[in-house]
RNA sequence: GGUGGAGUGGCUGAGCGGCCCAAAGCAGCAGCCUGCAAAGCUGUAAAACCACGGGUUCAAAUCCCGUCUCCACCUCCA
């Protein structure tokens, strides 16, 4: 069955097929490591990997995730600047922040290129964009390129805008010529440090932000491949100007555009900018990363999500439902696409529609979990939600390590709870109990036995 | 001004012409289990008049027209 996606070059629902049959070539944006990762991140890093997982485990295509990482740029500089550090250290321990989170959902790229490991490629972009007569230096003197957004009649048919609707800068600054052309290279500033100017035909300077995608783009995937991804934000200008400034290089670029819906706070985005963001710790104290993980999913890739410790809340509860089933009906099988059941895929198929996916899961858990309490086995509805849970890359993670002294006083605690509720003593197996629970423990009895976890 | 998106039960959120008197989850309620709880499991109510007003159709939450409200992008942003 073929995998539909929404085009947001084209707005329209197009059957994927890739360039090259049983391969994928996925970019998507990656952060600018300027500062700590919030909300909104996370859910593009979730939205691609659920692209890219399902491509592989639902499709059985060889899907390369490239994710790059702007390590070099006006806020990075900046904000190294106000803390007295130097910009590489910042950025490099902002990005080593962001590989943790990323991680720690689930949601890693195959390929992390970085800006600055690129430069050489991208200069050269400049300099055939400029033979080309799609830009230009300053006329001011200075070391700028701009790309000459009126040498591109197609420019702006990302977003479906006409050049004399933009706003664009200021017409006169920095020597670009309409307020709509953008800076491809950026002359270094007298108060930046040296090691953040690179040399250049036309001075010392570094890269604008939108050449460095492009460059990357060919670097690694080519000058044609499948899908470039990215926050809603991003289309315009980031997409657009990587558009233009590639197909007027002469390349073919993305065949799919994909754009993940915003994170909101109480219905506004979350951004650096309103300062509303919600921090990785805030959310992660109330949940564990997958019920976070869970909670992305939750919505549809393209809608927007709306951020409240309620909705956060409320996957934690969904997924320990799931979770519990798993665990309630064990089962040897391994996560197999075989599995899957056709609502699922047919959900999947219809561009990543997850929360029906997850639907499909819960439908399985009730069945399963009726037939174990009537006494029946649930094998299939067992493997059915592994291999779901797979496809999403939810699956529980095997229970961590626990310490042994503490391991062996649950275990004496509960065992002296159990005689004195076989003695009938309720009173000091109440006691116990609260024993137990002051150790950051929960215990939970079931017909036969008293199981017991870690809190949180 | 330009370009897009959204408005579905208490909350979250699918559905986008008939399978919808609308999935799923959370919350609520009831039952099972329990010494009592918690946790777990099962079941389930409510007028969901599908933003509002028209229209097309044998058939509309779904298509068309109009209106209202909200959001995003056009400056850095996932």
């Amino acid at each position: 069955m073929s995998l539909n996606l929404f085009d947001s070059k084209t707005q329209s629902l197009r059957e994927f097929s890739p360039i090259v049959p049983g391969r994928v070539g996925l970019y998507v944006c990656g952060p600018t490591v300027q500062s700590a990762p919030h909300v909104g991140h996370l859910r593009s890093a979730v939205a691609f990997d659920v692209l890219a997982g399902w491509m592989r485990f639902g499709h059985g295509l060889n899907v390369t995730l490239v994710r790059n990482v702007t390590d070099v740029d006006d806020k990075i500089l900046a904000n190294a600047a106000l803390t007295g550090v130097d910009w590489r250290a910042l950025a490099v321990s902002v990005e080593q922040g962001f590989n943790d989170v990323y991680a720690s959902l689930n949601a890693l790229a195959d390929k992390t290129p970085h800006a600055t490991d690129h430069i050489i490629d991208m200069i050269a972009l400049v300099e055939w964009l400029i033979s080309r007569g799609h830009a230009y230096q300053a006329d001011d003197g200075s070391a700028n390129v701009f790309f000459d957004s009126a040498s591109w009649p197609e420019y702006g048919e990302l977003t479906n805008q006409r050049l004399e609707h933009m706003e664009g800068e200021d017409v006169a600054s920095h020597g670009r010529r309409r307020p709509t052309d953008f800076a491809l290279w950026k002359a270094a500033k007298e108060d930046e440090p040296s090691s953040a100017a690179w040399t250049s035909p036309w001075g010392d300077g570094r890269p604008g932000w939108h050449i460095e995608c492009s460059a990357m783009t060919r670097s690694i995937l080519g000058e044609h491949f499948d899908i470039h991804g990215g926050g809603l934000d991003l289309r315009f200008p980031h997409h657009e100007n990587e558009l233009a400034q590639s197909r007027a290089a002469g390349f073919e670029f993305a065949n799919y555009w994909m754009h993940n819906g915003l994170v909101t706070v109480g219905g506004q985005k979350m951004s650096k900018s309103l300062g509303n963001g919600v921090s990785v710790e805030e959310l992660f104290a109330q949940g564990s990363a997958l019920a976070v993980r869970y909670w992305l999913l939750s919505a549809h890739y393209r809608t927007s999500l709306d951020y409240s410790t309620s909705a956060i809340s409320d996957a934690v509860a969904a997924l320990a439902r799931i979770h519990n089933f798993v665990k309630r009906a064990p089962t040897d099988a391994q996560a197999s696409a075989a599995a899957l059941p056709a609502d699922f895929v047919t959900a999947m198929n219809s561009d990543l529609n997850v929360p029906a996916a997850l639907a499909v899961i819960h439908e399985h858990v009730r069945a399963g979990n009726s037939l174990l309490d009537a006494g029946q086995s649930a094998a299939n509805e067992a493997s059915a939600v592994l291999a779901m849970l797979h496809a999403l890359n939810l699956l529980p993670e095997a229970s961590a390590e626990v310490d042994k002294q503490l391991a062996d006083r649950v275990e004496s605690l509960i065992q002296a709870r159990a005689d004195a509720r076989a003695a009938k003593d309720f009173a000091l197996a109440d006691q116990i109990r609260q024993e137990i629970s002051a150790l950051g423990v929960t215990i939970e009895d079931t017909a036969t036995k008293t199981t017991w976890s870690l809190n949180g």
